[in-house]
DNA sequence: AACCCTGCCAACCGCACAGGC
DNA sequence: AGCCTGTGCGGTTGGCAGGGT
């Protein structure tokens, strides 16, 4: 038995709100606010209307800062960026962008950024993005912060944001490091500093848990490793390694938060495209045993996710942008 | 002109979390 | 501790608009 719905659907309009409805809800709310009770509040203002639906409508379409109109390069390239190391994360992207909403961001990825991104993909190629992958050691490479850092690639003609944004993750030995495959290691601190206690890994929808799970584990700031252990130990030569010393399965009590960032899991947050898992690297393997695309979803086919496995022939080592797992 | 296709975006749905009781 | 309710979030859908045939 599933839990009551929030409102009596058979009494309450649906569907597009008229200007009317809009007054009367903005008024409202400007007068007395949402009394914190969204529930109560069209009934209160006169509406008949479900209170999610209130919710909703006032927080992406009324709010007095709701910026409209077109995203700039600007916002598409924080867009992209915060994307690649958060995912699907779209309140967490939207409040980097004032005046945004998560509703805005999550549409206009999926109708617009994601196709541009689809597009550069040739483009991807022909940059020849392997040999961009620095070679200096650098470990102590820093996060963009709360407004995360627009890479300062210098404009041409040919400069792609979208572009320099996925090549920023992919050549920077960037924090949010190597998946292993079964998740993503997000920062959790609002301004997504480098204190590996702010990051946690989230393993990946369908393999192990739902994402959901994640709030869970912020509360006891004991995160939910997976089997991304079966990567072993990783040799550092270039950012982070992990211990699986420290890494537990779900269920496994002595599962806990590392102090040691070097004993944080590793994560590219967003996969990698296909360029990259396919050129010799890495590659992927389906449940069905076809290789995919499955590490960057919503570039390649959402429903898809699948385990990551080291070539054959590698013996278990993986090298991706200078790290060895070995 | 009529139909079809595609893109876009507002709105809805369902799930999980948070907090009160 | 467990239940209940409100809230927040991400995924999905429905309908409109515009372009193409």
């Amino acid at each position: 038995m599933g839990r009551a719905p929030c409102c009596d659907k058979a009494n309450v309009k649906r569907g597009p709100w008229s200007p009317e409805e809009d007054a009367t809800l903005k008024r409202y709310v400007e007068t007395y606010g949402t009394g914190g009770n969204w529930i109560a509040l069209p009934h209160k203002a006169g509406l008949r209307r479900c209170g999610k639906s209130c919710r909703l409508r006032w927080l992406n379409y009324l709010r007095p800062d709701i910026k409209h109109g077109n995203f700039t390069e600007d916002e598409d390239q924080i867009i992209c960026t915060l994307y690649s190391q958060l995912g699907s994360r779209w309140s967490i992207i939207a409040s980097h962008l004032p005046g945004r909403t998560d509703n805005d961001v999550k549409n206009y990825w999926n109708t617009k950024l994601k196709k541009k991104l689809l597009a550069g993909k040739g483009n991807l190629a022909g940059k020849n993005m392997t040999n961009n992958f620095p070679t200096s050691s650098n470990s102590d490479q820093t996060l963009p912060d709360s407004t995360p850092s627009l890479h300062s690639a210098p404009k041409s003609e040919t400069y792609d944001p979208l572009f320099s944004a996925l090549q920023t993750q992919i050549s920077s030995p960037l924090p949010i490091l190597t998946d292993i495959g079964y998740g993503i290691t997000v920062n959790t601190h609002e301004n997504l500093s480098l204190d590996p206690r702010n990051r946690h890994f989230i393993p990946r929808p369908g393999l192990m848990t739902r994402v959901s799970q994640f709030g869970a584990s912020l509360k006891n700031n004991s995160p939910i490793l997976t089997s991304a252990q079966e990567g072993s130990s990783v040799s550092k030569s270039n950012s982070l390694a992990i211990d699986n010393k420290d890494l537990s399965l779900p269920g496994n009590n002595s599962g806990g938060v590392s102090e040691d960032a070097d004993q944080i899991l590793m994560d590219l947050g967003f996969g990698i495209p296909y360029e990259y898992v396919n050129n010799g690297l890495w590659y992927q393997e389906k449940a069905s045993n076809e290789v995919g695309l499955s590490c960057y979803p919503n570039l390649a086919d959402s429903s898809n996710y699948a385990d990551i496995k080291p070539p054959q022939g590698l013996n278990q080592s993986v090298i991706l942008n200078n790290i060895n797992i070995d």
